[in-house]
DNA sequence: GTTGAGCGTT
């Protein structure tokens, strides 16, 4: 059953990752494993999942054990109907700049036999318009922001802090207000001192040397 | 109950 993602990354480096994106929000990893176990060896599937609602986060993760299979999968279940919504499957990189590792096989293992799928390399011009497109919104913000951009609708929009502090605000404690009444013989916080240092101190002409 | 760019867990 669903064994997946259970006992963390079994063998990246013997397996071949393919990412399925545009999943539906109800889509689990048990729901993708006949769909393609049914084209290879699936070695593992492991959905990302939101870590505070459960929820998934729309996309998966899916290895498999030969790059055969993965390319057919790739190219068999690129733009299947799956709950309602096509999916797009391809090839995974681990991190940001995975394409680097060449150590394992996760590197760009198409464009060497095949190339890519016929899904997303015809349509260079609205493909990357629309690539650039979301990739202006992330970029609005990169590290901290990073993890709440893509929970920010997940979130509250509430963002004002809660009544309670406000009422708090007004709710001095009578020890502070013994404080304020102490405050209170000191000069009160208005504008400077009409002091006339002050003014001295603002004169041009004492100020001012040649 | 909703939404829709993107690259993942010890």
């Amino acid at each position: 059953m669903s064994h997946f993602g259970r006992s963390g990354p079994p063998e990246i480096k013997d397996s071949f990752s393919l990412l399925v994106l545009n999943l539906t929000f109800r889509t689990s990893a048990d729901d993708l494993y006949p769909l393609f176990d049914r084209y290879g060896e699936v070695v593992d599937i492991y959905i990302p999942r939101n870590r505070r609602t459960g929820d998934s986060r729309g996309f998966g993760f899916v290895r498999y054990k030969y790059f055969e299979d993965a390319q057919k999968a790739v190219d068999r279940l690129d733009g299947k109907m799956v709950d309602g919504r096509a999916m797009m499957v391809q090839f995974a990189k681990y991190g940001p700049n995975a394409e680097k590792i060449h150590k394992g096989r996760i590197v760009e293992v198409m464009g060497k036999s095949r190339g890519r799928s016929r899904s997303r390399s015809p349509r260079r011009r609205d493909d990357g318009r629309d690539r650039d497109y979301r990739r202006r919104s992330r970029s609005r913000s990169r590290g901290r922001d990073r993890d709440r951009d893509r929970d920010y609708r997940r979130r509250s929009p509430s963002r004002s802090r809660s009544p309670d502090d406000y009422k708090r605000r007004s709710n001095v404690s009578p020890d502070r207000r013994s404080l304020s009444r102490s405050r209170s013989r000191s000069p009160p916080p208005r504008k400077a001192s009409p002091s006339p240092a002050r003014d001295a101190s603002r004169s041009p002409r004492h100020s001012i040397s040649p």
